[in-house]
DNA sequence: GCTGTAAGTAAGTAATTACTTACAAAGTAC
DNA sequence: GTACTTTGTAAGTAATTACTTACTTACAGC
């Protein structure tokens, strides 16, 4: 946010060649979800991007722009949740809608580990961005399973539990497990059953809410 | 660990004056929380002690080494919920162990901050003890709360389901929800009631593995 | 052809980094 | 007292950092 001119360049042209600024993206984001941001310089993402290191202050006026560019990026990147949520929840089968939420959460995050990685950096290190990313995936996840439960316990399939801290509980056990496995290693310390180990969330989830 | 004179240092000498190892520890555990090991550089750590930077050096041979010291100062600092869950197993009092378990957690959280983020951004930069302390901390508490679990589904109280998993799910509901007020800052966004936060994961959890 | 603009590069710069060194002060042992 | 070790400090060092500059090349419109 320095020289009009680099100001000019952050605005993603679509017209432009696509090809640098693309790789320097996707070097980065590697490098800032693997050491972080302070642990990743200019100088390993230009090499990464097989870039001139000084291209990347004509893409981004600082390194911290480019960052800023990524969790972006990432924010509106893919849908998340909420078309399997939207696809499901007529059918009022909650075992078949916590089921595939929770296995769309972890087939996302496996499929993308840097995404867990990134948004865990950018809390920890008080990103400018941080509040957006976490709104956008952890709250408003959160307020979709929230006014799903919320319509069942008026259906008088569950209990009548405060639906926010209930939503809570599902999302925690699930993201909690993801965080073991992509953050904390936990794959290669130990086989998991990734289905069995939704099916049991799940199965707890649902008898401690149904209404009885 | 360079020179001989930096390890002898190194080993916790009881007869030392306690002071300038100890600021220097206080010092460095607040800002490698505050903004991880990379984020944080020694002149820093030095004036938040209140000394001068060659000191460190003298205690620590690396930088890496004081943050190796820290953590592992973290890992042996306090008993964590092993106490609360030896106090109350043998009550079989489910609610009350649980209710115990999930207070003494967010207590624990609650009273030292810098805590989880260590935690967290030790595992994600990838640093050596990260393994140990993950242990420590999250495994070890998820075995404990297995065997009880276990117990009690040997006592026929409890469903027979995977106790590991369902450990897992306890344990998600609560440090997800800690991660989420200290990592990503949800306090200040929105109250949230903690002890009826524990009343909902409690009521959910034990409803969801309880026999019928 | 010429002109203007975007893309690319090599070589810098000033500041900051982790870590050293050489030396002074202060306590402890004899 | 002196000899020795510990504790503290100011001033360094070499390397690395984010970021610039001056310059060349490629390509467009005319």
């Amino acid at each position: 946010m320095s020289t009009d001119k680099a100001l000019e360049k952050e605005a993603p042209n679509p017209r432009e060649k696509a090809s640098t600024r693309d790789k320097l993206l996707e070097a980065a984001i590697k490098l800032f979800a693997e050491k972080g941001f302070n642990g990743t310089t200019t100088k390993e993402i230009a090499e990464r991007a097989e870039v001139n290191e000084a291209l990347i202050f004509r893409h981004f006026s600082t390194k911290r722009d480019l960052y800023g560019a990524i969790i972006e990026k990432k924010i509106f990147e893919e849908p998340g949740i909420e078309i399997t949520l939207e696809t499901h929840k007529d059918s009022k089968d909650d075992a078949l809608v916590f089921t595939a939420i929770a296995t769309r959460m972890f087939d996302r995050c496996g499929k993308d580990p840097s995404f867990m990685r990134l948004l865990h950096f950018s809390a920890l290190e008080g990103h400018d961005l941080s509040d957006m990313f976490f709104e956008t995936y952890v709250e408003y996840i959160n307020m979709l399973i929230c006014d799903y439960i919320e319509t069942r316990i008026k259906d008088g399939a569950f209990r009548n539990v405060n639906p926010l801290y209930a939503s809570k509980a599902f999302i925690g056990m699930v993201v909690n497990q993801i965080i073991a496995q992509e953050l904390f290693g936990e794959k290669k310390r130990g086989k998991i059953d990734q289905e069995q180990v939704v099916a049991t969330f799940v199965g707890i989830f649902l008898n401690g809410i149904k209404a009885c």
